[in-house]
DNA sequence: TGTTGACCTAGACCGCACTCTAGTTCCTAG
DNA sequence: CTAGGAACTAGAGTGCGGTCTAGGTCAACA
């Protein structure tokens, strides 16, 4: 029942959890080694990983707080946390209200880049529409 | 008249730059090789790096597109650009409108983040003021 | 039987953006 | 004259987050 264990129960292949997930087959490895998964992924009589959908939500949110730039390090005391069982469910929310706070300060100042991107952008259009020299750089800067 | 240059005429030492830009002197010798600057960066006799005004605005505003996570090679194409002189200013729209496109964009995909961990942040307030488990996870997935 | 094709491990390698080191030279002050 | 600090160069090293390779194993199908 493996290559495409699609088939039958819930047991996923590694391909499976890739495309499901839009991560490679490496990274899964990956992360494994690093000690993302919430338990030890079981495997099959031939030694492949054998993956459950809760594995496949729990990718996801992984992949969510990689994409706000939270660092594997922090992923892993994540887990670590969760894995330890309930109790530490206070540690758990302070983790994921820092991570908020700095997704929060991360646009912030993406926010406060962009105007001044605008601001070059509002500059060079100005100068393209009217041969205006404002903001714009020349050649040789001013000396 | 060198170190510490600050005194006298319009000169600016490499420590001068990396203390009014908050860049390391490696920093700045880095961004020099890379050729990121609009000129090469006069000399003095004996061969230290003599800075103007104009290349500490420059720098701000490099800062500014690292920060908002230009790659090195698009400021590079960028300076290029520049210094090539006037007649592209298309091109060097062209390429702030892009990059302006790729900071909204990740302006917004940290927003759509923004949602998701909120979502657990809110499920493990909600868990820990009344111990209702939605949205939290337990020890072991689900199986 | 033998050829796929998905999977396995350990470990090397990559790109990016710096950062740091080693060894030297230069300038000024004491 | 000498000591200090700041600058110089070339090039090696770092941290992160993967990606890729080499050399196999496993299971099913023709």
């Amino acid at each position: 029942m493996l290559p495409g264990m699609s088939t039958g129960s819930g047991g996923l292949s590694i391909g499976d959890v890739a495309e499901a997930t839009g991560m490679s087959v490496h990274a899964l490895r990956f992360f494994e080694r690093e000690g993302l998964f919430l338990r030890p992924i079981p495997r099959s009589g031939g030694g492949h990983r054998v993956y459950e959908a809760a594995d496949v939500e729990w990718l996801l949110l992984c992949d969510r707080f990689r994409a706000s730039g939270m660092p594997i390090a922090t992923i892993r005391r994540f887990a670590e946390l969760v894995r330890s069982g309930p109790g530490n469910e206070q540690d758990r929310l302070a983790l994921l209200r820092d991570h908020e706070r700095s997704v929060r300060a991360r646009i912030a100042e993406l926010t406060a880049c962009l105007e001044v991107i605008r601001g070059k952008v509002v500059a060079y259009e100005e100068h393209v529409r009217e041969g205006t020299a404002a903001g714009v750089w020349a050649p040789t800067p001013s000396p």
